[in-house]
DNA sequence: TGTAAAGACCTTTTT
DNA sequence: GGTCTTTACA
């Protein structure tokens, strides 16, 4: 055994030797974190606690293993394999499935993932006649999500007032009706929804006492990494857990909450001292991983943000080189910046491939990336695409193997039936879903009996060959091992000799496809685990498709591959690297338009940016550009607000190009939101006149010789210049919902014009409009000011 | 019943 | 620009 307690400075020790009691450690951005909680469960290990009887909850697979593999590093043996380490849903599904009977589910529920679970909001929303175009299937599941999340069931939804208005304000008053037909569905169909998975743990705990008491008796340490992205039910669950021996131990930093959209509160974190009046409390505050200019910046930048912790996060790292500002003219642009970046500093400083990371707000902008690394042939990971198991052809043979496991899964069955067509065809599929809802029975059992009720020869024979060959799979399973069986399943419905028939590209990538699921099934089965009693853990197919399902593409990616990574900010929390480039720095992207109307929701995208400055080692590039494409179109968008609130000590702005920003075309943009009024100062220097003068002390000033924007860049398009107007005295914006083609109208920035026409979706009309001075010009009116005269 | 063309709607962030 | 859904037609 190595000797931990060395490489550790006085207050990570302080963590790490406090045994017994509540404590709570206040992390900061690279201030060791992952090492303390390590070292403290080798630590406890090795003064004598079973691996058996600690629970080390974290915030995704990779870091569980990760944290495993360290401490059977520190402690020189794999007692660390004993431990129960995982994520919150992942834990939480394996100790429901030898505990769901309790529940009334059946030990081999299923858990929907989020399109399974959309799915089934569709169908129900369908059925009670409801209009899915007011009802948004996605739309209601992230509200039931919420409410699950916040542990108000579809009782307590119905009745709350304030729940009540919001859906009646949104016209969608029987929301609460649809929740509820939901959850009956789910449990119907014997499927868990990931939230579920936290909400049925915590309702185990709470109304069956000997459950209960089983579970403190085992975890008499329990450690919970990111807490500050706990919701409140996994809260709930923690306190239950940790009641009999209070042995909790929370890690997380304020500073980082970025899961509010999936409702973490960082009330939590806060409240923690309040459950636990003896909690210890240990910050954290010396950074290791960043240069100084780095973590400065990212102190100043969180500054903006109220209510927090207070911390003082310092380093002993060296100054470093300053942040880079870019500005580039397009998307396209952008990538090709940043990949020849990537490629000088490569040169330069003899960094390699996986020294870099490429980290953005929304997944959509990896494009532009991935093809400028492609064309410079630069090799790249991209985290967060559609996973493995999303694909289609893995979701369809993974239904047959749900519906082996678990007959009750509607979802499962409604895909496969007909798959490869069989003759049941839509008419056959509503009529015996009509059935199954009047007789309340599963689906399946009306197919079962399908002779009862009467469908007509042809169907009932194909329905008849469909339910004996699922039977026969099952019947096979109880006797065969699940890679066997799921092999047998592959060849006995034409599955995979149909992918093989396809020598499409697609088609052999779908069959290859086939055959790794095949083998991660293989693999699986023979990769025996011993739990606690010494007994090998149930390899069956049931676990394997619970498990399955609870995996992100980012568990099957290597981490020390020679790549830059790609990734969303989100997905790159707790990792570093030595060259980050944060890019798409503009206003309704980074903060997200998303985002931007509740003080709340713009300090979690200060959160996340601070995240995003903290993730660099030593070399920090912010990015943005002055158009993108989205949704096909071009837009214009503002520099982000966050960089104004990067130092300028911190930043060399020479290479965001000089002269004005934005000028030219285009729709206007925010800038012009009560937030922005209060946050920017008087003067309007945002979104009034583009001086030079204010463009100097935005970006420096313009470069003296040649432009230190480089080639990349294309040449500005020879965008007639705006003859700048100034609004009448009494400009008020008019309510644009009433504009007609023909009308006239004044621009804040454009000035007089006339309506030439109106296009674009009555949710994002666009209108073109030939101004008096500035010619013919596309506003989206969901943005722009006018007024009509 | 199944396939091809046309159309709608879309993008936060994730277990 | 891309996916999912609706519609037209064989």
């Amino acid at each position: 055994m190595i000797d931990y307690l060395k490489g550790l400075n006085d207050k990570q020790r302080e963590a790490v030797l406090h045994k017994d009691g509540p404590l709570m450690i206040v992390a900061g951005a690279g201030s060791g974190k992952t090492k303390v909680l390590t070292t403290r469960i080798a630590h406890l290990m090795a003064s004598g606690v079973d691996a058996f009887n600690i629970l080390a909850l974290t915030f995704t697979n990779k870091a569980a293993k990760e944290m495993k593999e360290r401490i059977e590093h520190i402690l020189g043996n794999s007692d660390a394999r004993n431990l129960y380490i995982g994520t919150f849903h992942s834990v939480f599904a394996r100790i429901l499935r030898s505990e769901a009977h309790r529940l009334g589910y059946p030990n081999n529920f299923t858990i929907y993932d989020t399109d399974d679970a959309k799915s089934v909001v569709k169908a129900v929303i369908n059925e009670m006649n409801l209009d899915d175009k007011t009802y948004k299937p996605s739309n209601i599941y992230n509200r039931i999500s919420s409410a699950k999340n916040a542990l108000v069931g579809p009782i307590e939804y119905a009745n709350d007032y304030g729940l009540q208005q919001e859906d009646l304000r949104s016209n969608r008053p029987a929301t609460a009706q649809i929740y509820d037909a939901y959850v009956k569905r789910c449990f119907k169909n014997g499927a868990m929804d990931f939230d579920d998975l936290l909400l049925k743990f915590y309702e185990l705990l709470k109304h069956f006492p000997e459950a209960l008491s089983k579970y403190q008796h085992k975890f008499k340490y329990i450690l919970i990494d990111e807490y500050q992205d706990t919701n409140p039910a996994q809260y709930e669950v923690i306190k239950l857990l940790g009641a009999m021996h209070e042995n909790v131990c929370v890690v997380g930093d304020d500073a980082q909450s970025i899961y509010g959209f999936r409702g973490a509160t960082i009330e939590n974190i806060l409240q923690f001292q309040k459950d636990y009046e003896d909690a210890h409390v240990v910050k954290l505050e010396q950074n290791y991983r960043s240069t100084q200019s780095i973590l400065n910046a990212a102190n100043e930048v969180i500054k903006n943000n109220k209510g927090q912790i207070p911390k003082d996060l310092w380093t002993e790292n060296s100054e470093g080189e300053k942040i880079r500002l870019v500005r580039t003219m397009t998307d396209n642009d952008e990538g090709k910046y940043v990949a020849d970046t990537i490629q000088e500093q490569k040169l330069r400083n003899h960094y390699s491939n996986k020294d870099f990371a490429i980290l953005y707000r929304t997944n959509s902008q990896s494009r532009a990336f991935e093809e400028a690394l492609r064309r410079m042939g630069i090799a790249y990971t991209m985290y967060g695409g559609t996973s493995f198991y999303s694909r289609k052809e893995i979701k369809d043979f993974v239904a047959y193997l749900r519906i082996i496991v678990n007959p009750k899964d509607e979802e499962a069955l409604k895909r496969i039936i007909n798959y490869p067509a069989r003759g049941i065809g839509k008419t056959t599929i509503d009529r015996a879903l009509l059935v199954a809802n009047n007789q309340n029975i599963s689906m399946w059992e009306v197919l079962e009996q399908a002779q009862i009720f009467g469908f007509k020869s042809n169907t009932l024979e194909a329905i008849d060959g469909f339910v004996t060959m699922i039977k026969s799979f099952s019947s096979m399973l109880k006797n065969q091992n699940a890679s066997d069986v799921a092999v047998h399943v592959g060849k006995q419905t034409n599955l995979v000799k149909e992918l093989f028939n396809d020598k499409s590209t697609e088609g052999v990538a779908r069959y290859e496809n086939i055959q790794e699921l095949l083998n991660s099934i293989k693999e699986w089965v023979e990769s025996p685990d011993v739990d606690e009693t010494g007994e090998v853990t149930d390899k069956g197919l049931g676990a394997y498709l619970q498990q399955i399902t609870l995996l992100t593409d980012a568990d099957d990616k290597d981490p020390n591959a020679d790549t830059v990574k790609l990734m969303t900010i989100h997905a790159a929390k707790g990792l570093e690297f030595s060259c980050v480039f944060a890019v798409g720095l503009e206003e309704m992207l980074f903060p997200n338009a998303m985002s931007i109307n509740s003080k709340e929701e713009l300090e979690e995208e200060r959160r996340l940016f601070y995240v995003v400055v903290t993730r660099a080692k030593a070399r920090l590039w912010v990015t943005y550009a002055n158009t993108r494409y989205r949704f096909g179109q071009l837009v214009q968008n503002e520099p982000s607000r966050f960089i104004d609130e990067l130092p300028d000590q911190y930043l060399d702005r020479s290479f965001a190009g000089g002269g004005a920003r934005n000028q030219g075309s285009g729709w206007g943009s925010g800038g012009n939101s009560a937030y922005d009024r209060m946050h920017r100062g008087g003067g309007g220097g945002w979104s009034g006149g583009n001086s030079a003068k204010d463009a100097e002390k935005l970006y420096g000033p313009p470069p003296s010789k040649k432009p230190a924007v480089p080639s990349y860049v294309t040449p500005k398009p020879a965008t007639p210049k705006v003859v700048e107007h100034k609004p009448s005295e009494d400009f008020v914006p008019s309510d644009i919902s009433a504009l007609a083609e023909g009308n006239k109208v004044e621009h804040q920035k454009f000035g007089f014009g006339q309506v030439v026409k109106i296009e674009g979706s009555a949710h994002n009309p666009v209108a073109t409009i030939k101004f008096d001075q500035n010619g013919e010009k596309k506003i989206m009116l969901n943005y722009a000011k006018l007024r009509i005269l």
